[in-house]
DNA sequence: GTCATTTCTTGTCTTATGACAAGATTTTTT
DNA sequence: AAAAAATCTTGTCATAAGACAAGAAATGAC
């Protein structure tokens, strides 16, 4: 059992017995991916997710004038799912994209439904894993909204430091709602302290 | 049963049953809220959510330099609910107060875990509600993005114009991420095109 | 109806970020 | 290894929005 390790810690919960875990991880398949390939495209509607073992990637949407615009960054222990493709079932507006080499697990959206209508314990998971999920994108907006440029930097440098090594530049940036340029010379600003 | 129109809306679902409706609306408990009056404060714990049929309302949280920011409005037909407290039973930070005068439908935490236990429907529906609710959290990260402040406006504007009537420009303007001065001065330059 | 408070507008000046462009550096391809 | 492409930095100038302050207008309290 020890090669679903990371499953485990994503789906660590109070109420979740031995048995359940074996389910749920025998639910799961591994997937190895390549550094530029996609999990999902814009337009596809998402049949399943992905637990992330190994590896970091990331979400873009392109915006009205055509420009990628990040949209999330996931690193080891994450989900990487398309909430509103996979449960509404209708075709994403995301793209999500490694960039590095990945080991993820995969759940298609059958099997997490059995899951989650078989095993009470894990439709808390759900519920929770969901309420947390809503908390952070809340966070994210209001982050936009009160904290300056340099401080979601300063908070993404902590809270993910891995993707400002694999990531280039103008992903980061689009990520924070500034230009590459704005966010090179905060970069330069910062180290100059 | 026609005085639970508004809370059938809210929840129509192709899978529930009339049977369904009617226990469901039976365990709400009609509210009537005065204009000032709080449905939650900073710090509670969440115990049930509130279905608005009459009125209007806003959220608002304070930020780390004690300003009030503005996270939601609602408007007849939403459901009022702070997710992360009353899922995660957590305290929480947000403050919910009425705009103007209004009539709710209450449902209690526990009647809520009820319905969802037993009306596999209810489960479908809620699932497919809060995937919509996070896509549109999303959405207001985006456009914070992609958007300008007249974009965010004029966005505004369109899918609830009444709360421009009530609220007063600074819970507007917060709500889209810039000063009450800045506000005033878009208008004005709106107004005169 | 008057006074006090809150809300809204407007002016001036400052600041953060954007747009565009050029050059330097790094990575990828062949 | 050389060429091509992508990435990152830096310069100059433009612009959106903020800070602060003063006054006008609207609202609420007594």
């Amino acid at each position: 059992m020890s090669e679903f390790t990371a499953i485990r810690k994503i789906y660590n919960y109070p109420g979740l017995k031995t048995s359940d875990y074996e389910r749920i991880c025998s639910s799961h398949e591994k997937v190895i991916i390549s550094k530029g390939d996609f999990l999902l495209r814009e337009g596809q509607i998402a049949n399943e997710y992905f637990c992330l073992e190994e590896g970091l990637m990331r979400a873009y949407a392109n915006s009205y004038e055509g420009n990628e615009v990040t949209t999330a960054f996931f690193s080891p222990g994450d989900i990487i799912i398309e909430v509103a493709s996979l449960f509404l079932r209708i075709p994403t507006k995301e793209n999500i994209q490694a960039l590095t080499d990945c080991n993820c697990w995969k759940l298609s959206f059958s099997d997490f439904q059995e899951l989650f209508q078989n095993i009470n314990a894990f439709t808390e998971w759900g519920r929770t894993w969901m309420a947390r999920v809503l908390f952070s994108t809340k966070q994210r907006s209001l982050s936009m909204i009160t904290d300056s440029a340099t401080d979601r930097y300063l908070a993404l440098l902590r809270e993910k430091p891995e993707i400002l090594h694999y990531a280039p530049l103008k992903h980061v940036a689009s990520y924070l709602g500034i230009t590459d340029t704005s966010l090179s010379r905060i970069r330069k600003y910062i180290s100059s302290k």
